[in-house]
DNA sequence: CGTCCCTTTGATTTATGTCAAATTCGGTGG
DNA sequence: CCACCGAATTTGACATAAATCAAAGGGACG
């Protein structure tokens, strides 16, 4: 089970590939004018805001460090967390036509974001052939990203997915996969659990379970991993 | 709960607002060159293949009677019902850049599809000015789609689903909300049940609690509703 | 040092899945 | 047109995973 729990990725808006923030590319690109003056970094404390659902589309976040929960609330007030934005993440609001947000962009811990003025980039739009084409790919992303949780969900008990999430987080964060990634877990179990459809306290429970299975080592919010392949084998 | 069971919209080109079958707004365009010629009406079968993932994506369709189903298939074999098209219905595949589709689509009773090559859509892209855009919205609104499932996912039980999902037919095929709206449910329940994350036998049994409680009344494949408001009620 | 929130763990309840059997429906071919 | 067959549906009995309720510890922070 791919179980991603964050649709956006970081891509080179040239090549494709991830990398990484795309201010580097910026700058060193001849053709954008002032890019210096656009671009600036923003610290935020934990559970500051950076968008609020509603709002004007007006920037894109690269995560320098830290870690963002991205919120979806309902029309009858309930919140759904629909992923985490870690250090090396791009966030590309969806709606590009100055249109509204349509989640709230959290940060769990005191975050380092790189901010890009919407306008800046469409201004630079002709200057980036590619940037279009990553936008929809982007959005490609997200669509497919949104059928593997289907199945995800549906399909899958507590443990799976909880090991699914732990392994998302993993080979997001591109640990050292050497069987002793460490982890740290900055949103709360009531968080992991909204995310995943679960009770926090169900949360917690499979959390012991690999503990006592001796998978990982979990102490308060610290996370050793001590056996990638067993993780891996409970997906199925 | 919004639980819209499908997340395209056969929205207007020009101005945004959903209408009927787009061959009709590009033949009344006296800019596109040989419309007609393009177009064309195909009648599928019931479990006739539209479309298969992995295939290239070669064509928009127009659903002009019938009913399909749109099925993502996962890496281990294992199928999710994505949504369901009616009449009225435009299918957009979400990877627009000649990459392949991202699922599969089969009709679920004789249907007429109207298909129009993307190639013919890419060369009058000019001429049509607000197409790309509406592209765009098209995302968009699948994004906020799935943001709205996870919440509807998570948080509601078994009937609250399927009230939802009753009502999303009912909204879509605009049907006369008189209090009698009169459905064809051409799916088999198993279908229901996968969409819904639930085990067909459960859908039947909702479906019994809903006759018991003289909400609708059931035969076979034939639906009748009888309480919209109480069935709306339903879903707090 | 005290308060509050988060976490863990236990006991209990409940909704839904699973298994099974009976019934109906739909289509096929004689 | 009718008889048959397989698939879909319904219903019941039972098992179980996860939610809920509750209480006790642990950290963080003022």
């Amino acid at each position: 089970m791919q179980l991603i729990s964050n649709p956006v990725f970081n891509t080179c808006f040239d090549c494709g590939k991830r990398k990484g923030c795309p201010a580097d590319y910026l700058i060193e690109n001849p053709a954008v004018t002032n890019p210096r003056g656009a671009v600036r970094n923003t610290s935020y404390a934990a559970n500051e805001t950076l968008f609020t659902q509603g709002s004007g589309v007006k920037n894109l976040f690269f995560v320098k460090s830290g870690s963002i929960k991205n919120i979806y609330t309902g029309e009858e007030g309930d919140q759904q967390i629909i992923g985490f934005y870690f250090s090396g993440d791009l966030i590309v609001p969806v709606s590009l036509k100055h249109s509204c947000h349509l989640s709230t962009a959290v940060a769990l811990e005191a975050s380092i974001v790189c901010v890009f003025p919407l306008n800046f980039i469409v201004a630079n739009c002709e200057k980036l052939p590619h940037l279009q084409a990553n936008m929809l790919r982007h959005s490609e992303a997200e669509i497919k990203h949104h059928h593997e949780w289907l199945l995800g969900v549906n399909h899958h008990s507590a443990l799976n997915r909880l090991c699914a999430f732990l392994l998302d987080l993993i080979y997001r964060q591109r640990l050292d996969c050497d069987n002793s990634a460490l982890l740290n877990l900055t949103m709360t179990r009531a968080d992991i659990g909204n995310y995943l459809g679960l009770a926090p306290e169900t949360v917690s429970r499979n959390f012991s379970k690999l503990k006592e299975q001796g998978l990982v080592i979990i102490q308060k919010k610290r996370l050793k991993l001590n056996d990638l392949k067993k993780l891996e084998h409970l997906l199925d």
